[in-house]
DNA sequence: TCAATATTGTTGCATTTGCAACGACCTTTT
DNA sequence: AAAAGGTCGTTGCAAATGCAACAATATTGA
């Protein structure tokens, strides 16, 4: 009988607590200031690396769902922060790429976003910090596996994954 | 000009994905089985170690809001896995507590997500993971002290705090 | 070449969420 | 003991979310 457990020690609760947290810190920043949401933020700092991208793209690196995505882009567009141009290669294709606007906004974005990391990595040593960076992409590439691993008992109803889009 | 960002490697963004990550996974488990959302399965987990307690009770030691504590209590004595009682003491209180079927679906589901636990933990060393630990709880101290600190830029518009109700 | 199939991005829709307002109840003050 | 103020849990409502369906466009194969 494993009536035996303690929310507060089980790891999966203790990282979403903490990753909460650390996303409400973070949204005070980019969200106060520029009213902008966690999508809109990620889309965002995903522009500033790439040149001219689709939602596809976008999607894939920076774990958003496809509408969210889309409707993050169109967002930012309103406001003149994305440049939304139909591909002319593909027709499908949506080139996003960053404004003026946009750019500027995440040079005052980036510095307080910076900053909050940096108050994190200074409370812990460099090895700590070593280490708990080797350990979550561990664990991200054990969870990666679990997970391709394992659609042979899907079908079961509820099933989370997603439609026929995956690549 | 801090056009150097790589989202990729920005600490909250990778701390949320693999939170995201390992709740889908743990979702897989519970959800599954026994259709019970987050919310739903924290109200449990906690149950199982304390005896009768209050919505109140539950919020502060679950990380959920008042609402979505009382939405899931709702729905788990819907079925049948928790009582609610008026407290007799204060009239305001509702007295929550395990119902048999709720301790057996308890039964069930701990095992399976203890196994995702130990799937983790065994995916890397006893001092990474400890160090890991130490880390996290480092960190959630950090943010609970700057917090703290900081309601003095409040009334900035969309305060994210909550309203008249923190204790 | 034209039909069949696949992919891209958007939209609809049902559900979930966060926040504020509310009613019920308790406590303190006068 | 009544009024004023505080706390508890629920409900309403607007916004966000996840998923499927969709139109538009590409690609493939006969």
């Amino acid at each position: 009988m494993p009536s035996e457990f303690n929310l507060s020690a089980f790891l999966p609760y203790r990282l979403a607590v903490l990753s909460e947290q650390v996303s409400r810190r973070l949204a005070a920043e980019y969200g106060r200031s520029h009213d902008l949401s966690v999508a809109e933020w990620r889309v965002l700092a995903h522009l500033l690396g790439s040149g001219a991208v689709s939602v596809r793209d976008i999607r894939g690196r920076v774990n958003l769902e496809k509408p969210r995505v889309s409707r993050a882009v169109s967002r930012l567009e309103r406001f003149g922060l994305v440049n939304k141009a139909p591909g002319d290669v593909d027709g499908r294709l949506v080139a996003i790429s960053l404004t003026d606007r946009g750019r500027a906004v995440l040079d005052e974005i980036i510095p307080e976003v910076l900053g909050v990391q940096r108050t994190l990595e200074e409370a812990v040593g460099p090895e700590e910090l070593a280490t708990f960076f080797r350990v979550m992409e561990r664990w991200h590439a054990v969870l990666d596996r679990e997970q391709a691993e394992m659609p042979h008992q899907a079908a079961t109803l509820g099933d989370r994954r997603q439609g026929p889009d995956r690549p």
